[in-house]
DNA sequence: TATTGTTATACTCTATAACTATA
DNA sequence: TATAGTTATAGAGTATAACAATA
């Protein structure tokens, strides 16, 4: 853990060394931050899993169920009693559709997409970590994050596997 | 959300829009790693939470039962559970101290502590938007989430609240 | 009387398989 | 026969209250 790194025939890859650190901090950090989402998601009087669906459904499209699924990384049966619960606080709308009647939309009602405004909000106060760093620190951690944020975005169809 | 901040008086605060949009990017993050956690559990055979309590403990010293769950920041109630199957598995051991009878030691066996080793050498294996920053982003993202880490381990008593 | 850990309970989350209604 | 969504079920995570043993 604290050698230097073979010299073996490798692509130009960066130090495997400080990735492996920085994955070490990096999910120290985020295994402490789970009772911050738990709390937020509380604060809007949703569960997290509510909260994560509402996060993840488009504010302006609908979606189908399995979209819904798919960027939520959960199983299509969860997700049903989930949307269920959500419909039933007039929170979603799901409706067939016309060409093909398996698929169904689901799209969220005005309450919903306020709701879903207030979760984005509750999720952009900072952290007392955050608050703590320095102002350079904030911009630079920032810009490097939008970037994974983007890889993330565009490599991985979501989070899973 | 991409308006200028008031000018109103405050005290001499990193700009608290960057605060924000830092902290929007980091949970958006954070928010796809939650599959990658429990695959990386999965491998060494726990569930999410037993990896996570197993983590949590000091791999040298014993600890009360408080402590870890304190540190894992769960509700004892839960923690006996968790504890009485890694004691069945044979991972951690439980025993009563003489000066205070209702208080257990709980400690890793030495297969409960190979097995957090495995844990900490699979969190260790980068995720592959770290892999896809260049080498200085890693550096420079290490660097700040180890100064966050310090902060978070010095002032919260652990991350809930 | 207060504290450590446990039991009991209830609700939420996660995963798998079987089912329905379409296609 | 394959697919979208649902139902059924079981196990794991989370939270609260009541309890036993001890201080």
């Amino acid at each position: 853990m604290r050698n230097a790194q073979p010299r073996s025939a490798r692509p130009p890859a960066p130090s495997t060394e400080v990735a492996h650190q920085l994955s070490r901090v990096f999910f120290d950090l985020v295994m402490r931050q789970t009772g911050w989402f738990r709390s937020a998601s509380a604060d809007c009087g949703l569960s997290p899993f509510q909260a994560k669906t509402l996060l993840h459904m488009d504010a302006k499209r609908p979606s189908t169920m399995s979209e819904v699924a798919q960027t939520a990384a959960c199983e299509p049966s969860n997700l049903t009693g989930i949307i269920d619960k959500l419909e039933a606080r007039g929170l979603v709308r799901r409706r067939p559709t016309t060409d093909d009647r398996r698929i169904k939309m689901v799209s969220l009602t005005p309450e919903g997409a306020a709701l879903r405004g207030r979760l984005v909000a509750r999720f952009s106060e900072p952290a007392p970590w955050m608050r703590a760093l320095s102002a350079r620190d904030q911009r630079q951690l920032r810009d490097i994050l939008r970037k994974a944020l983007a890889f993330e975005r565009s490599a991985g169809t979501s989070s899973e596997n």
